[in-house]
RNA sequence: GUGGGCGUAGCGUAGUGGUUAACGCGUCAGGUUGUGGCCCUGAAGAUCGAGGGUUCAAAUCCCUCCGUCCACCCCA
């Protein structure tokens, strides 16, 4: 068993009967961006690793132990593509986009990749929906981001999901932020638990969302970013929830919210189900990140921008069983008998098909009554039928394969235009 | 990367040391002359995730690996 082959670990197919759920998600990015006025593009699916380890940081652990990094056989150092917002970057400064009129709005759908521990919800290789906008720094913007985030899964039809936005400030204010957390915490070190004591050295950020009880306890005196930010920076983040609540969009306030992207200032913001007790539930993230093009070589040109994992969304389509269209059938089964019926039913089928009646053929060498299982399992609503009678006599049965299953005779150059006024 | 649970036909399950591994769904074929659904009959389909070990005997016990799920780390 195990001598077959299958997927790579954290890599899935996804099977016809999984379709009906990327369809969604395709439409309802199309017509939400569409709305907002974003354009697609495409970047490539590897990339230089240099990319990614001076955009998205190389202290950060995408970078450091995440990264499908590999030397192609030129000696080139690339990498499988771990997140879509440097790429787009790149793809900014490579094409001069700065010379449109600014701001771009971009968006893009694409696979993404991590080594990482595959769980529900976390995959290697995984999908995301992804908007940016580059060259403007306004309040704004931010917001319409994530009245854009939001809408995609009202489309989507989810509910119960919450807004989380905070601000981690710009830069400076952040170091001063963090040294008086760590002034904070230092004296409180022995009292961490193991692994904050490494965040303390590593990333104090991280000691705010810790899930540790005690660690918990003592957070109660630290303190908080979000009540203490820089005139400009509290201004903009003043600027971001006005215009949402202008919006009607809900969200919460969340001065514990951190996000794990060094390159992220001022706006983060993220959006997870209501009272699902998972960790990998959050199913999209995103923030502002004025620094970024220009720590890749670009002039200083701000952005901010978010992704959404398609995985996750669907997980959380299913869990909160959102109807989705009907599956696709045929409008028409054509069944057949004998050498003549099948050129007729070939004939009927091609002529059916090109008045736009999707319509499948019943496969020769099966019985008729395989034929009519087959016919009736499709879900097609009429059953055509070709046998050596009908052939010769120029016509098919039509068959009504709705309860009774009524029939009547019609010859074989009316098929089309019956069927049709049917359909009307 | 760390710790733990799980792994029997396509899917869902039963079987916990002893004859040819069982059931449901699904698939395929039939159920008299060319008519579906319901029903009936039959068939195919599993080297019990893989490899090794213990034993007279292993789906069942042990080890390793692979996959998956959960927690951690982190994140979409």
């Amino acid at each position: 068993m195990s001598a077959r082959f299958q997927t790579p670990r954290g890599t899935e197919d996804v099977l016809p009967e999984e379709q009906p759920y990327w369809r969604a998600i395709h439409e309802a990015a199309a017509e939400v961006t569409r709305l907002f006025g974003y354009e697609r593009i495409d970047t490539p699916t590897f990339e230089d690793a240099a990319l990614f380890e001076k955009g998205t940081g190389d202290t950060t652990d995408i970078v450091e132990k995440e990264m499908y990094a590999f030397a192609d056989r030129g000696g080139e150092a690339l990498t499988l593509v771990p997140e879509a917002t440097p790429a787009i970057c790149r793809a900014y400064l490579e094409h001069g986009l700065a010379s449109r009129p600014q701001p771009v709005r971009l968006f893009t759908i694409a696979r993404m990749f991590r080594y990482n521990r595959p769980q529900l919800g976390r995959l290697r290789q995984f999908h995301q929906f992804d908007c940016e906008v580059v060259g403007t720094d306004a309040a704004l913007v931010d917001a319409e981001l994530i009245e854009l985030h939001w809408r995609f899964y009202e489309r989507l039809g989810l509910r119960d999901l919450e807004i989380r936005l905070g601000s981690i400030d710009d830069p400076e204010a952040r170091r001063a932020y963090l040294d008086r957390l760590r002034e904070y915490y230092l004296p409180l070190r022995e009292k961490l638990s193991e692994d904050s004591r490494r965040r303390l050295d590593r990333n104090p950020l991280r000691l705010l969302d810790s899930n540790d009880p005690g660690d918990q306890a003592l957070r109660e005196g630290a303190p908080t970013m979000i009540d203490d930010l820089s005139p400009a920076a509290a201004e903009h983040f003043e600027g971001v929830k006005d215009t949402l609540t202008a919006a009607g969009v809900p969200f919460v306030v969340d001065p514990l919210l951190v996000r794990g992207l060094d390159y992220y200032n001022r706006t983060v913001w993220e959006i997870v189900p209501k009272g699902d007790g998972r960790q990998q539930s959050s199913v999209g993230a995103g923030g502002r990140y004025d620094g970024l093009i220009e720590t890749i070589g670009g002039k200083p040109t701000p952005a901010s921008g978010f992704a959404t994992g398609l995985e996750r969304v669907i997980i959380e389509m299913k869990r909160q069983e959102v109807s989705l269209v009907e599956p696709q059938v045929p409008d028409a089964f054509v069944v057949h008998a004998g050498a003549e019926g099948v050129r007729a039913a070939v004939g009927v089928a091609a002529n059916l098909r090109t008045a736009g009646i999707a319509t499948m053929l019943g496969e020769a060498g099966r019985s008729f009554r395989a034929q009519m299982r087959r016919a009736n399992g499709s879900g097609a609503r009429y059953a055509v039928i070709v046998g050596e009678d009908e052939a010769v006599r120029g016509v098919a049965a039509l068959k009504d394969l709705r309860e009774e299953g009524d029939q009547e005779d019609v010859p074989l150059g009316e098929i089309a235009t019956r069927l049709g006024e049917r359909f009307r």
